[in-house]
DNA sequence: TGTCATATGTCAATCGTTTGACATATTAAA
DNA sequence: TTTAATATGTCAAACGATTGACATATGACA
């Protein structure tokens, strides 16, 4: 069936004009009512709230905020809402920017750098209240007169931009010290491009530290995160298990790879926990309906997303805020170690 | 660390007029090189961009959202981001919306119909250019005066608005048979709430046609797809295995349910896919990545994403439109069958 | 009667940009 | 020398709402 409907072009939507007109009254009044300002009786308030709804009225946002120079508008610039971490901070963020009053315009850059740059543009010229950046391909200086409020999940560009994270390193100490507590003798931690400063690091930092405290064999594969390519971590998985047949634990950056390492040990006839023991990275959702559950550093996922937006408001009222803004970690031992 | 930057209200962003005067050149001769209109000389061309550089200098897209009526912005509201299904198909739609120029408001519903209502209004408000609905809690007649362009996912609300869905009966159709052909002989459908009108319940219907043909003892069990409530799909799964040990086939309506099924089934010390054989319905992406990998339909989710940009922006130019698009299914077998 | 609170009105400016109408140069081609 | 294309300018209206300043009218109370 083919079809073309009335109700989209030509029929503009009614004005505060309208409403006025049809209401016998000024702008100025029904503007009065839709504030709430001055005196105005409560006869004029029901009729101007009934013409409104007849009339199907819905006061121009766009017009507002242009005068108002302030859009509530809140922009938020991740690598791909698809990758689970990121579409359960987006879920917050926009939870509680909701809450506050504010839309959320959500923009994936699938880390390509001119996309990002292409975004903080637009968001720009878009008058956005602020922008929430998750996707880190740009150079320090790129961020740096953004001119807008501006917040970083995890990573560090200045010492006047704020930021947020989780706790990173207890994050790496907590999954290394548990590996080698339950008797891991050769230890394998999966993270991603260690070239790209992000706070990651420091979870591979610990790890690190970990290691060499007790002095455990261990080694360290960087994945390219940049390209959420799935296969890319299964030929790794593949590839370490082949070169090192005797790793007996794991620590992975995520869950998602942590699972990857699961199907592989699966694939290569070890048994979890017992033979391999593995570490995951966020808490994602899917890491409790997995088989085996995966254990893992619980990101505060919800905590994030929301001081996120409360640096934002911060900002824009002007009010003192902190740059780091460290969230702790918990370790929650599921099926795999 | 606390600070406060100077770099928030007070210095209101640079305005054509700040660009006319510096270029020393009229509002209108700027306007032309922004909108390559009428006569320009490559000398002022140059200089227009130079300033417009040193300015730092973005045109103010709200005012011009005001005079054009257009915002260029599409609103997707959905249950909840952080389901997988919806994440990819927001992802996909924001990609394609932003290669055609649009951007995207995300709106978690989180399935509330008074939020749902709020979120409609809010888009009318901001003069979205189209709303994408993929969350369906209101009574038909509250979307039918929407007056804006509208495209409904996996719902048929009237025969005005267009909807589109993947091929469920097909699908549906698909796994059951491939459950019988595989010999189950006990096969269990796990389902939403059939009470909802969606188009999803065509699964439902095509798994009981095929099931009766073949006289395959069966059972259909309802599930609230209202609450994402994993533990209920915990419980479910543990009280149907209790109740009806000897099923040895399931169909579930999400690749969610099928990883809580195969979670359970791993519980009570049943084989995948000796014991019981298991397909889901969407193929996310962590159906791959699942241990054991889901056998699953396939929704085309990025061309689901595309049909719905598309149909907006048909009805914003008065194109004539498809109004029932059912794009079509595969089967993806995996490890669970 | 005068004063004040209440209730509404008129008018104009503002937000930043676009656009049409029209004027005025300069330069180049006919 | 006339004509036309090129290049820029001025001016005002429009988009839809808000707001301040000010006027006016009614009713109540002192």
């Amino acid at each position: 069936m083919v079809g073309t409907t009335a109700r989209c072009k030509g029929d503009a939507m009614a004005t505060i004009h309208d409403v006025a007109k049809k209401a016998d009254l000024s702008v100025t009044t029904v503007s009065r009512v839709l504030n709430n300002r001055g005196y105005i009786s409560e006869a004029t308030r029901t009729k101007v709230f009934r013409v409104m709804e007849e009339l199907n009225y819905q006061p121009n946002e766009i017009a507002r905020s242009l005068l108002r120079k302030q859009s509530n508008v809140i922009g938020l610039i991740i690598p791909n809402v698809s990758h689970p971490f990121f579409s359960e901070l987006a879920n917050h963020i926009e939870n509680y920017a909701y809450d506050q009053g504010f839309k959320m315009l959500l923009c994936n850059s699938q880390l390509d750098p001119v996309k990002e740059k292409d975004y903080i543009e637009m968001l720009k010229r878009n008058r956005v209240d602020g922008i929430i950046m998750g996707s880190h391909t740009l150079q320090v200086e790129e961020y740096k007169n953004l001119s807008s409020p501006i917040v970083t999940i995890d990573r560090q560009i200045s010492n006047e931009i704020p930021y947020i994270s989780s706790d990173n390193y207890t994050g790496g100490s907590l999954a290394a010290s548990l590996l080698v507590e339950k008797g891991c003798t050769k230890i394998a931690h999966i993270c991603g491009n260690l070239e790209l400063q992000l706070l990651a690091n420091k979870r591979t930092e610990a790890f690190q530290t970990v290691m060499k405290e007790n002095k455990v064999e261990h080694l360290i594969i960087q994945t390219d995160m940049n390209v959420f390519d799935q296969m890319q971590y299964e030929d790794i998985m593949k590839r370490l298990f082949e070169e090192h047949p005797d790793i007996d634990g794991m620590f992975a950056t995520s869950d998602i790879i942590a699972a990857f390492a699961v199907k592989q040990c699966t694939a290569a006839g070890k048994r979890i926990p017992d033979d391999v023991k593995i570490i995951g990275y966020d808490d994602i959702n899917a890491a409790r309906w997995l088989t085996p559950s995966i254990t893992t550093i619980k990101q505060p996922i919800a905590e994030l997303g929301r001081k996120a937006v409360d640096l934002i408001m911060q900002q824009m009222n002007d009010e003192p805020f902190e740059v780091e803004n460290i969230l702790p970690v918990t370790i929650v031992e599921r099926s795999t170690t």
